[in-house]
DNA sequence: TTTAAAGTATACTAGTTTAGTATGGTATGT
DNA sequence: ACATACCATACTAAACTAGTATACTTTAAA
């Protein structure tokens, strides 16, 4: 169970709807056009609104757009918007979230390895799903150098 | 929530605990060097065993020990083994899981983003939780290269 | 200035998942 | 043969998630 919530999940989706689109678009149009329900939909708005991912016009003639360009949102931006930061581990959310915390040898490495797993995600962005998955972006070229 | 499941958690904490030992251990001594309930670590030891992460010798004078060395043994390995699978989304676990399947857009991003992840998690090993985390371990020196 | 479209806020519910436990079974060295 | 220690399965209670319902606020156009 290493998985992202359904909530962010469709947070992506709806983030890279409103990318192809360009437009104001209303909150029904997006839940028609990703097949989200509507009230889920307006849930998710929201916290992308809050995180800064979506910018809302509100009253009549209102709806949704992208705050920035495509290419300056980051999969972990949206995950972040809609479920708060990323944290492995209780213990990457602050101290006192776990019992065992006092006697763990393993918090710095869980701190590490939640930065590792984040920065991976920040390279790559709602750009990057739009274009072809077959030729991967430039963010996806990585590699492990020896240290030493 | 995109987080790691406790068990995987003290999973890793026993694995690390065995690599420490260096020499057959019982159940009841690794509940008790861990902090973990002896119910629970039962059933985690099982998960280890099966996965090839610890191999278990029975009857008297049994007890448990790493199965192969700690620089071989994978963070990733160690999640795959408690948790099943690496998927950070319904749709990556296979067809036939998410309802939005047939309209969704993402569902090559998100294997892609799984692998990404996947991969990132398999080059940080037991040896390096080991090793001081303030010196990051080879493993971690990665470096993103433009292509083309 | 009224009205209706559209976003905002909060609280609740049902279902699923997880962690944790209990119990009885099986192998094996002495 | 027996005590020690691992193995297998099934159950329970608590936590969390997704999803929904309801009432409110803002704002552009008629």
């Amino acid at each position: 169970m290493l998985k992202i919530g359904r909530l962010a999940d469709y947070g992506l989706l709806i983030a890279h709807y409103l990318e192809q689109r360009a437009e104001q678009v209303t909150t029904e149009e997006i839940a028609r056009g990703t097949f989200i329900p509507v009230a889920t939909a307006r849930k998710l708005l929201k916290y992308l609104v809050d995180g800064g991912i979506v910018a809302s016009r509100r009253g009549l003639r209102g709806g949704y757009q992208l705050a920035r360009p495509g290419p300056e949102i980051s999969i972990a931006d949206v995950i972040q918007a809609v479920e708060g930061p990323i944290a492995l581990t209780e213990c990457n959310r602050g101290s006192g979230n776990c019992e065992l915390e006092p006697t763990c040898a393993l918090r710095d490495s869980w701190s590490f390895i939640n930065d590792l797993v984040t920065d991976r995600l920040k390279t790559f962005t709602l750009a990057d799903i739009a274009s072809d998955m077959r030729h991967p972006p430039a963010a996806a070229q990585v590699q492990v150098v020896q240290a030493k």
